[in-house]
DNA sequence: ACTCCCAAACATATCAGATAACTTTGAACA
DNA sequence: TGTTCAAAGTTATCTGATATGTTTGGGAGT
């Protein structure tokens, strides 16, 4: 079987490629995001095939994210997120240290965009998302600071939350699906960040103070101050993970 | 089954999952792209499930792109492309106009980005690809204008490879995998800016014109003005497909 | 009436064995 | 040497059966 450029899964004789390109389209046309699939059995005797061949395409879209699939229950449409690309980056970076900073490289210009568009676009719930993330991270800085654990990690959910809800308030989904993606892939880089931070003396605070600078421009509607803020908070944070990295090196030699 | 945030389809309890993580694991470590998967028989002996768990295992690694599947033939690992990524945009814009804009939108962010690195990194290979490309369109266009169809289609083709060669020249594989993914979901898009062209009186030439302009900032290695040619290009590509969609509603109005 | 619990119905997960159809390979043949 | 073709290898799909998880509706107990 082959994927072809459309995306389609080429089923020229293929049972199983033309029930996963029909329902696909399916899927993608009539059925809304946590809507149910028939049973395997009643989509057996649609097509005319047998439940394996629907076990099979089922599988097929399930592994294109479109689907989830839970023992004892019908498969489920999928609420689109990042996952799909996701999965896509996680097959191409493997552990490779190069593909980090190219993924680094990526982000920086797509964040940096968002917050130029959030400057432009940010209706007020967007701002006032914007500010709750920047609130739980001062909530949390005292606490994380003194070393408890979970203060420290509300602390970064909020940071993540903080970039998220700008990628959001960009207008664009699009940016905001490859936001989560890339976040998902980059929670490593970002927990060796936070380690490289204690070694140039960094503190929350810094981050913070970045942080309302960002959202300040946001508010302001400068968008080339806010894309402008964004691209050396990101550049920051990158020499950040550049250093600690280094550190691991030295101490592994 | 579930897929989780680590892009591992969750197999806790699932051998189809299971192995299919295992699998996964193997192809990105232990394979090169182009290499064949032992037959599903020895698989199914090695895991010790049934054939049918294997299939299902390797369905859902096809769907995620990882391998490619033929009647008769072993599954080969796939050379990594754009494509996982293609079907997820695919998933993600049908029909709706506001999403192809904000690919565009995503788009331009990208190019820029990758003129800016090209024009720092380029080595002397990366600037032949696109003088050749830049080459390609100029002995084209003459053809093209005159209604030459295979001259024009040959026109797009080298336009389309100009930029994916300044992708690539950026030295960043995502970004390279990520202009050939939108560059699939654009082709649409483009061949309406092309229309567009026309109605604006517009020529091949303006094209090869700005081209050439971006070309000669990434040989100079001037990195701001490689991005700005390549924003403005973009800037001018994107009204382009403004107008082109506003006057296709026109006539249908 | 209301709540809690459990068994039956439903649905997926996986196995086993068989047939069909396609690809590759190597040996026989011209 | 080159071509043909049959056999072996491999995937595609079907049928039917068992195991296991989820949902649901009715009955027991209060």
């Amino acid at each position: 079987m082959r994927i072809s450029r459309s995306g389609s899964i080429s089923g020229r004789g293929s049972a199983v490629g033309d029930v996963a390109d029909d329902l696909a389209h399916e899927i993608l046309t009539a059925l809304t995001p946590g809507a149910s699939l028939p049973s395997e059995a009643e989509l057996a005797s649609r097509y005319a095939v047998s439940r394996l061949t629907i076990r099979e395409a089922v599988k097929l879209l399930a592994g294109r994210g479109l689907l989830d699939i839970a023992r004892g229950r019908k498969a489920v449409v999928r609420v689109p997120d990042g996952t799909a690309f996701s999965d896509f980056l996680t097959s191409l970076l493997h552990n490779d240290s190069k593909s980090l900073f190219d993924l680094i490289e990526v982000r920086l210009s797509l964040e940096v965009q968002s917050a130029t568009l959030a400057a432009k676009r940010a209706n007020r719930a967007g701002i006032a998302a914007i500010e709750s993330a920047l609130r739980g991270m001062q909530d949390n800085a005292d606490a994380a600071i003194k070393g408890d654990p979970a203060a420290d990690r509300r602390f970064h959910d909020f940071d993540v939350g903080f970039h998220e809800a700008i990628a959001l308030a960009s207008g664009n989904r699009i940016l905001g699906y490859l936001f989560e993606a890339m976040s998902t892939q980059l929670r490593h880089g970002i927990q060796i960040s936070r380690r490289g931070h204690a070694n140039r003396g960094h503190t929350l605070y810094d981050t913070i103070a970045w942080h309302e600078r960002i959202l300040e421009a946001i508010r302001a509607g400068n968008a080339r101050a806010a894309g402008e803020a964004m691209r050396q908070h990101l550049k920051d944070t990158e020499n950040d993970i550049r250093n600690a990295l280094s550190n691991v090196a030295d101490q592994a030699t």
